[in-house]
RNA sequence: GGCGAGUUGGCGGAGUGGUUACGCAGCGGAUUGCAAAUCCGUGUACAGGAGUUCGAUUCUCCUACUCGCCUCCA
């Protein structure tokens, strides 16, 4: 089935096809790694993690080559290394830059693990490709596209006439907005650095233009040229990084003669009860914040999907309960089946339709079960059996397979089942009353009568009725 | 100020030039000692105005409103 893509470049959607079919190339822009993730972070990652797995699905999962870089070039992060340098950490700057960066490499990857992500298949790091880095500025240099001044290099603008033809602005208009910095060793204010000097407490590389560090953008062009070649498929990231991080990226690829991607995805923003997610609105949470309230990774993502990728996402409480209860269903549906061998083409036709995982969820909704696993494997929820709060739940609920209150809930439960059957209602549900206060919820099914927790279950209590 | 996206039933959220998803909630029913769960049934909504058309929620233009980006931020 082919795939179709919204393309940002041409605005519009089109039929996606590769330059190399045993060689599917995507390149995401990952994170900054100065700190935890926050929702808003997550959102690209689950997106294109979908995609990625809808990749794999069509042309192999050998054949798709999916690059995520990591930013550790980065004043945030050099500032958390100097505060714990002054605080009395051990270790020079660098090596307290570069434990800053590893530990939230670290946070991160375990964050959008949880999530279901998969790992890309490159991760390169910025301060891996200074090299590369500096080659590109030299070669831009020679062709005239960039140049240096006091210490810098920058790209001009002015030299590449498709410049803002991404998102669709001018650099007249721009300028007339007058939000740009205006240096004096800049020959025009849109001109963007691309190696920039360093103090001795910054982190800095030996360069031609002296010790520094690069500018932001040009990463992503060298490793990009690096691992996926002068032209590649895909290239995604969130819309805020249209302008001028993309724009800045095709500039500077394009005036170095690479062909770059051919097809640029941008997902829209995400809004926490439909409001911006900032930290003075006080809406700011992290990944790591939701799982360690109990929010199950798969919930976040169930979440993500729901709302198609081009449309603002607006995290809510409702949503996050909502989908619990859907996933709940659908691992109780599940849960020791065996997955079918092709995923059901309802499912797959709304994802080659632009990556629309709301329609895919939607025709989940009356799936078999061996159907449905199926395709909640390709959309990257968990199995059933590896889900330890839905076992948990499964295991409250059985007689016969009770963790430690096992000894306390079957009595009771005997009993209540006992009056029942004498049909002493009174005797019956005075005693469901009971142990209902103690934080379970009783339900008869066919098996006979249930127990689960709720979010109040208070063994203590329980103990106490026997 | 510049650029862009959006406005669908009570809510969430797809989609389509004519037959109008899906989920939640609601309502009716089945079942149930009562519940819960489950099952069946049930809802013609597409911001406003103008235009194109045999016909527009779907295309074009205008208006209103919302949101995002332009500044470190996905």
């Amino acid at each position: 089935m082919a795939i179709k893509l919204y393309n940002t470049k041409v605005r519009k959607k089109v039929d996606f096809e590769p330059i190399d079919p045993d060689n599917v190339r995507m390149y995401v822009c990952g994170p900054t790694v100065y700190d935890r993730a926050h929702l808003g972070n997550a959102r690209p990652v689950i997106v294109f993690d979908t995609l990625f797995r809808l990749l794999r699905h069509t042309y192999g999962a050998d054949h798709v080559t999916y690059v995520r870089n990591f930013t550790d070039v980065d004043d945030k992060i050099n500032a958390t290394a100097l505060a714990r340098q002054e605080a009395g950490a051990d270790g020079t700057l660098e090596d307290l830059i570069a434990q800053r960066s590893d530990e939230t490499i670290a946070w991160y990857l375990e964050d959008m693990a949880a999530v279901g992500a998969m790992e890309p298949t490159q991760m390169p790091r910025a301060t891996q490709y200074i090299a590369q880095m500096i080659a590109m500025i030299e070669d831009l240099i020679a062709k005239g596209h960039a140049y240096a001044a006091e210490g810098h290099a920058l790209f001009r603008v002015r030299s590449y006439t498709e410049y803002g033809a991404l998102s669709g602005r001018s650099v007249d208009d721009m300028i007339a907005g007058a939000r740009v910095e205006v240096a004096p060793y800049k020959e025009d204010p849109m001109d963007f650095v691309l190696w920039k000097p360093s103090s001795d407490d910054q982190p800095g590389w030996d360069s031609p233009w002296g010790r520094g560090r690069p500018g932001w953008h040009i990463e992503c062009s060298a490793m990009a040229l690096d691992l996926l070649g002068g032209a590649f498929d895909i290239h995604g990231g969130g819309n805020d990084l249209q302008f001028p991080h993309h724009e800045n990226e095709i500039a500077q690829s394009t005036c170095a003669g690479h062909g770059f991607a051919n097809v640029w995805m941008h997902n829209e923003m995400l809004q926490v009860e439909g409001k911006k997610m900032s930290k003075s609105l006080g809406n700011f949470f992290t990944v790591r914040d939701l799982l360690d309230q109990g929010v199950p990774g798969e919930v976040i993502r169930f979440v993500m999907l729901s709302t198609h990728y081009r449309k603002p996402m607006d995290w809510t409480e409702k949503k996050r309960v909502e989908a619990k209860i859907r996933l709940t269903q659908w691992f109780r549906a599940t849960d020791g089946v065996t997955a079918s061998k092709q995923v059901p083409k309802a499912v797959v036709v709304s994802l080659v339709n632009d990556l629309n995982t709301h329609g895919a969820l939607s025709a989940m909704m009356s799936l078999e079960p061996s159907d449905l696993k199926a395709a909640m494997q390709l959309l990257g929820f968990p199995d059933a059996e590896d889900v330890d709060w839905f076992r948990h739940g499964i295991q409250m609920s059985s007689i016969a397979d009770l963790p430690y209150t096992a000894d306390a809930i079957a009595p009771l439960l005997s009993k209540w089942q006992y009056l029942r059957d004498e049909a002493d209602y009174a005797a019956a549900d005075e005693l469901k009353r009971k142990i209902e206060a103690c934080g379970l919820k009783l339900s008869v099914g066919a098996a006979g009568p249930n127990a689960e927790p709720t979010a109040d279950f208070d063994p203590a209590k329980l103990e106490a009725l026997l």
